[in-house]
RNA sequence: GGGCGUGUAGCUCAGCGGAAGAGCACUCGGUUUACACCCGAGCGGUCGCAGGUUCGAUCCCUGUCGCGCCCA
């Protein structure tokens, strides 16, 4: 262990740990030796992992220090393993957002962000970036993350937009963006087209109206949620097949309020089983409507402006979209067209994912990404696995999504974000400019107002942080990067997106080697936690009180690929006990003369017990290795706080104590301090501070965050110590037990003397069994007033108390009473067993020969402990 | 409507063909020379329901009911 100092010094450990006063400390110390930072001229092979750039308008939540918690955990263990770790980190713009959080400003201000205009606005964003941009990359640094922050990047850095720039013109070049008018969502507030993972649906309350068109025999009934869209209605349809309306089908109606004549029209996506089977056309303001009127060649009349404000001549003229509605359905009212009413209506509504404003449907002329070939590229590259997705059961959805992509709108109609690189010439010219290209300038020629959507620069986050379009040598090394760490909720928002982009920039080589979905966290009803709802759980207040340590150890020993995580305060406070339980054991380690100076004694002269807790380390190393590969993270830590806990200072500290007071005191010491500096590594990862602090005091070494991670040994388990361990656990418990229900208080010391325990093979293990149950050697004037026996593989060990006294008879009997039904359940349940012929004859050798050897105990326990009842005096 | 997932102790979850587990909560007892953010003992479940496969099912299959998520 070269990282360790000859000259061990041991720092006093203060009597508690307190994490908020330190780990701020520890953190600048890592800093300051830059750890973190990534050398692109190591030979080590790479890890690199891309934080998933935070909204510059966000705070840390929940969700983040996850996520962190995990992206931390995966980097410290391999940076340990020797390799040369990037986790490279940035902020996303969050073009509407952004913009919005800095609208709202400035109308505090009484200013809009046309008051302002285009470039003083943006620069205004720019400022606000400055002031608050910052505050989630400090609370990063609060949890611990191990980040490079020598390579920050912001997706509307110089370099970004350059690389923004490259690939839209490459995409351009190559046909796959190119402009067209179509139906697409826009959020009549935020005043943008949105692409459809921007829409949210709710079940909202609305209504339904059922209109009556026309009058007589060539009337038809339509029904509608969205009354007012009827100004713009150019048809009516039907199912072709509908025996109802064959009359009608060709002919014209005239459409009320308006006076216009639309024709009746028959199309096959018209579902004859809902409502009347008749549907009004509208097709400027419906995707499907639209789609039936580029199939009949009807007109798209657009009678809506972008703030969903009537801009049809008549009595509306002017209205809001939702004072129209009832406006106009008074107005049929009163010709007598209503013929039917429902409200409330509970139907799918579209809302805003940024401002909750309700969506409209709008024809309008925007710039599109063409999926089809990329789609299927990052299809592929999961498909063949060069992408792994944990848990797998995820590549059906992802699948699902790749399969079924829609061409993307990329235009928005916002003013912060990349500005859309085509400019118009004043003869119809349309020209895309790359990055060193001449911008067309002169009379006439303006530049495309729109924006991009922010999932397009954050697409290209794996390789444009590394600096792409050079050839960096950040490129060579770092890409494709490790691991992507996300939620499963934002797998197709930007996974998806990055897969396509990635692959298609980069010759096909994909962005990740693993892409790992944790879920979502949830609190304690089971809600999802998120801002806009306001029902998160503050992790910086968990960290204040808590400590860093206790939040990611709280957050990774619940996370698991592709599962929901509810989360409460206790949980929180459990692990902040573990750490604690773990400073105090590492203390009282330290002040029994735990040590790392000298090696470990050879095999055969450790006790079992040394064997055992040495065993049982091995066997840790392996099940966190094995569990960190498949990003099981839940069973890494339930591993790690059993073993610390339960095995190593519910039982080895304990048995430690009597080791050293019987002058095996050196070899203790050692095999404390070795057992120590494993764990401490094994759960740096996961919890860096106290590990950090406590390793340094064990071992003098200089830090965990580039010492070596353990190695499974591989070694053959000692299953003889493993025995003789779990015997003494039986013993030890057994004797409590009885103690307990004598009542017996647990301080109280008892003369006793223990039987039999070398025809066990547990003679060494009396002395600690003796100790953790207060049996003291009996004195001349011993007594037995209390027998009992504890059955166990190889026989029973006869315990022998001086109560001083008369036992407690009923509480004894109870407690044989319960021992007894549990052997005789255990007997019935064997003996039937073996009674079936057919399990006799197929079940394997093995397993018949464990059930027999489970009957044979029984009914020893039987016999054993019927022969203590008898002997029980009468109560 | 289509797809996916899930129903195990009061709560949150693990286990997924051969003896029902953890943490928290709860009960009892504790100034035990690391730790009351602790120690010891205990209580608590016909593993949603109904069929089937199997010598054997919490685990596999079918159906059913409840819940959740994604897509329409």
């Amino acid at each position: 262990m070269t990282e360790l100092d000859t000259a061990t010094q041991r720092p006093d450990l203060p009597a508690a740990w307190t994490p908020a006063e330190v780990e701020a400390e520890l953190y600048q110390r890592w800093v300051d030796r830059r750890y973190f930072e990534a050398d692109v001229k190591s030979d080590k092979p790479p890890f690199t992992i891309v934080l998933p750039p935070p909204n510059v308008t966000g705070s840390l939540h929940m969700g983040h220090a996850m996520n962190h918690s995990v992206m931390d955990a995966l980097s410290r263990r391999r940076r340990m393993q020797g390799y040369e770790v990037l986790w490279l980190p940035g902020m996303d713009h969050a073009g509407i957002a952004t913009q919005n959080a800095v609208e709202r400003d400035l109308a505090k201000q009484g200013l809009s962000r046309q008051d302002l205009g285009r470039e003083k606005f943006v620069e205004r964003v720019w400022e606000w970036k400055e002031e608050y941009g910052g505050k989630i990359l400090d609370q990063m640094k609060r949890l611990g993350d191990g980040i490079d922050w020598s390579r920050e990047r912001f997706t509307m850095d110089e370099g970004l937009s350059r690389a923004v720039q490259t690939i839209f013109k490459k995409m351009y070049d190559d046909g796959l963006i190119y402009q067209a008018e179509r139906i697409i969502n826009w959020c009549p507030r935020c005043q943008t087209a949105l692409s459809d993972i921007e829409v949210d649906h709710s079940e909202d309350e609305g209504e339904l109206v059922s209109i009556r068109y026309g009058d007589g025999d060539a009337s038809i009934v339509v029904a509608t949620t969205r009354a007012e869209t009827m100004l713009g209605d150019t048809a009516v349809a039907v199912h072709p097949d509908d025996e109802r309306y064959q009359h009608l089908i060709g002919t014209e109606v005239e459409l009320p309020l308006t006076g216009r004549r639309i024709p009746i029209v028959a199309d096959a996506h018209v579902d004859p089983k809902f409502g009347t089977g008749a549907v009004k056309v509208t097709p400027a303001h419906d995707p499907n409507d639209f789609e039936i009127g580029q199939r009949h060649g009807l007109p798209n009349l657009t009678i809506m402006d972008g703030r969903a404000v009537i801009t049809a001549n008549g009595p509306f003229l002017g209205l809001d979209r939702f004072e129209a509605r009832p406006a106009i359905v008074a107005a049929l009212r009163a010709e007598g067209r209503i013929v039917a009413e429902k409200r409330p209506y509970v139907h799918s509504v579209g809302h805003c994912s940024r401002c909750n404003t309700v969506v409209e449907p709008r024809l309008s002329l925007q710039w599109w990404v063409k999926v089809e070939s990329i789609a299927a590229a990052a299809s592929a590259a999961v498909r063949d696995g060069r992408t792994k997705i944990h848990p797998a059961e995820l590549n059906k959805r992802y699948f699902d999504w790749t399969d079924n992509l829609h061409d993307w709108c990329i235009s928005r109609q916002l003013w912060w974000g990349h500005r859309i690189p085509v400019y118009y010439g004043p003869n119809g010219e349309v020209v895309c400019v790359g990055p060193d290209d001449e911008v067309p300038t002169g009379e006439g020629w303006r530049q495309d107002e729109d924006v991009l959507d922010t999932w397009f620069s954050s697409g290209l986050w794996p390789f444009s942080t590394l600096g792409w379009p050079e050839s960096t040598e950040d490129l060579k090394k770092f890409y494709p990067t490790s691991v992507l760490s996300t939620g499963y909720d934002i797998l197709f928002f930007w996974v998806v997106r990055m897969m396509m982009f990635g692959l298609y920039a980069m010759d096909e080589v994909q962005p990740f080697d693993h892409v790992f979905l944790h879920g979502l966290i949830r609190d304690q009803y089971g809600k999802k936690m998120s801002k806009s709802k306001g029902n998160g759980i503050d992790p910086l207040d968990w960290m204040e009180r808590y400590g860093a340590d206790a939040t990611r150890f709280t957050l990774l020993r619940g996370t698991n690929p592709g599962s929901d995580m509810a989360v409460a305060e206790e949980w929180a406070a459990g692990s902040r006990n573990f750490t604690t339980k773990l400073w105090n054991a590492t203390r009282f380690a330290l002040a029994n003369g735990a040590t790392v100076a000298r090696p470990l004694p050879a095999r055969d002269e450790l006790t079992a017990a040394d064997r055992w807790i040495l065993d049982e380390l091995d066997a840790l190393v392996s099940s966190v290795d094995s569990n960190f590969e498949a990003f099981q993270f839940s069973r890494a830590c339930e591993a790690l706080y059993s073993f610390t806990w339960d095995e190593f200072c519910d039982w080895y500290l304990e048995i430690a104590k009597v080791q050293i007071a019987d002058g095996r005191a050196e070899a203790t010491q050692s095999v404390l301090g070795h057992v120590l500096d494993v764990l401490l590594r094994l759960l740096h990862p996961s919890i860096p501070f106290i590990t950090e602090t406590l390793w340094t005091a064990l071992t003098g070494g200089e830090s965990l965050v580039v010492a070596a991670w353990p190695a499974a040994s591989g070694a053959e388990r000692d299953l003889e110590a493993k025995a003789e361990i779990e015997g003494l656990k039986k013993l030890a418990t057994e004797i409590r037990r009885f103690r307990s229900e004598q009542g017996l208080k647990p301080g109280q010391k008892v003369a006793g003397k223990v039987r039999g325990a070398c025809c066990v093979g547990l003679l060494d293990q009396v002395p600690s069994v003796r100790s953790m149950t207060r049996l003291t050697e009996p004195g001349e004037e011993f007594t037995v007033s209390a027998t009992l026996e504890v059955g166990l593989p190889k026989g029973a060990v006869k315990v022998e108390l001086d109560l001083s006294g008369a036992i407690d008879v009923a509480a004894e009997r109870k407690r044989l009473a319960k021992d007894l039904a549990v052997a005789q359940k255990e007997l019935d349940g064997t003996t039937k067993k073996l009674g079936n012929e057919a399990f006799l004859a197929k079940a394997p050798a093995d397993v018949r020969a464990k059930i027999e050897e489970r009957k044979a105990t029984a009914e020893s326990e039987i016999t054993r402990i019927n022969e203590r009842l008898a002997a029980l005096p009468e109560a």
